[in-house]
DNA sequence: AGCTTCCGTGAATGCTCATTCGCCTTGACC
DNA sequence: GGTCAAGGCGAATGAGCATTCACGGAAGCT
């Protein structure tokens, strides 16, 4: 018989994932120590382990928000069914982010400048993390398949160059993605309307032999 | 003085400086310890400090490399006077990287996965650490400077569509370059040739209202 | 050769940090 | 209200780490 409620557990646990998150972005996550992250929580170091096993799952878990929640937003473009094109998949990811990291549910948080710098710093630990990296990996697959279909779409509609090869197109389009947020998070240039704009001309919707000076 | 000729301490310090690359490449920049670099540099742990003052410095002077190389590709297209247009330039820095790493000078080594993936760290570093930040945006602003430049005179060989914000444009071009480094270092996707044609497609030199299915 | 100066060594130092543990508190259920 | 298992606490633990230091030895110079 617990003392606190299901819920009021949840509650707690995600209130930690909030706390980390700003340690994270602010410090790195590794010069985040575990007593910066229960200050940040309001809780003692012992409490934490009554809610993670170790430090380690809860940056795993982090990251996982982190490219989740891209992930999602990627996800989301064309489920309508109104026609998406590439400039509507990079607009989505590069939409804004401010304002509080709101938990839309389990483990699944909205994009935010905060979740964006720790998803910087996850990348570096895709590279020797092979479960991060493995399921980073997968996910990766699975949207850009989705990319891919969505330039197929392109190529009969005519928006989209015939001769393009829509796989290696899709992994064009996924690329434009950590150059913005990097940009974003390292620079500040956080100048989304232009860039997309950019994307959308350079993409050929106005052909340039058709656009002479 | 020196026990040792000035050549020799360079060489020496050149040597760690590798060891440190091969050392952060594998575990990341604070997983490695300082006895595990200066045992890949075959040195004790008091030693380095005849070279170094602190690992951070080590860190921030690796980061520089790993910036220094990328931006010293872009910065070699078009300078022998040949037409340079997008897609050279991501060639350029999307180009063959494998072999060992290589001192070109002082400070100034080739590009090699073994430093993209230190620059994959970096990137994350770049977020709090200030002194590398500012370097970095200074950097970056020269290059996109300088692919802005390349996008107005593609502008006027009709190359490139003359409504394009030439800044706004060279911001998309550069943001491709991260999301490269970052497939290929974390997903093992290196097929650079397929990925410089997607680029080429894409960008229009073959208008889409011209290829239709 | 003799002196000096610097280099390399590796054990010692003094941290910081993740994690654990014993104890007290709290709230749910009877 | 009483009981008791779980929650919370924070000092204690023990490992690991960056950095320092005192010494042995090798080069340069005279």
């Amino acid at each position: 018989m617990p003392r606190i409620t299901a819920e009021r557990r949840e509650a707690r646990r995600i209130e930690i994932l909030a706390a980390a998150r700003r340690c994270f972005s602010r410090d790195g996550f590794h010069q985040t120590s575990m007593p910066d992250i229960a200050r940040e929580a309001g809780l003692s170091a012992g409490a934490f382990y009554r809610y993670f096993p170790s430090k380690e799952d809860v940056i795993l878990e982090i990251a996982g928000q982190a490219f989740g929640a891209m992930a999602g937003r990627i996800a989301a473009v064309g489920e309508d069914g109104s026609p998406a094109g590439i400039a509507d998949i990079v607009a989505a990811v590069v939409g804004p982010m401010s304002g509080p990291t709101i938990e839309l549910g389990p483990g699944d948080v909205a994009p935010t400048d905060e979740l964006a710098r720790c998803g910087v710093q996850a990348w570096g630990e895709l590279m020797r993390h092979d479960t991060l990296r493995n399921r980073a990996a997968a996910a990766f697959d699975v949207l850009r398949a989705r990319v891919a279909e969505v330039l197929r779409r392109g190529q009969v509609a005519g928006d989209v160059p015939a001769d393009l090869e829509p796989d290696h197109g899709a992994r064009v389009v996924m690329a434009l993605l950590p150059g913005f947020v990097l940009q974003r998070q390292a620079f500040g240039l956080d100048d989304a309307d232009g860039f997309v704009r950019a994307v959308d001309t350079l993409l050929g919707r106005t052909p340039p032999s058709e656009q002479p000076v």
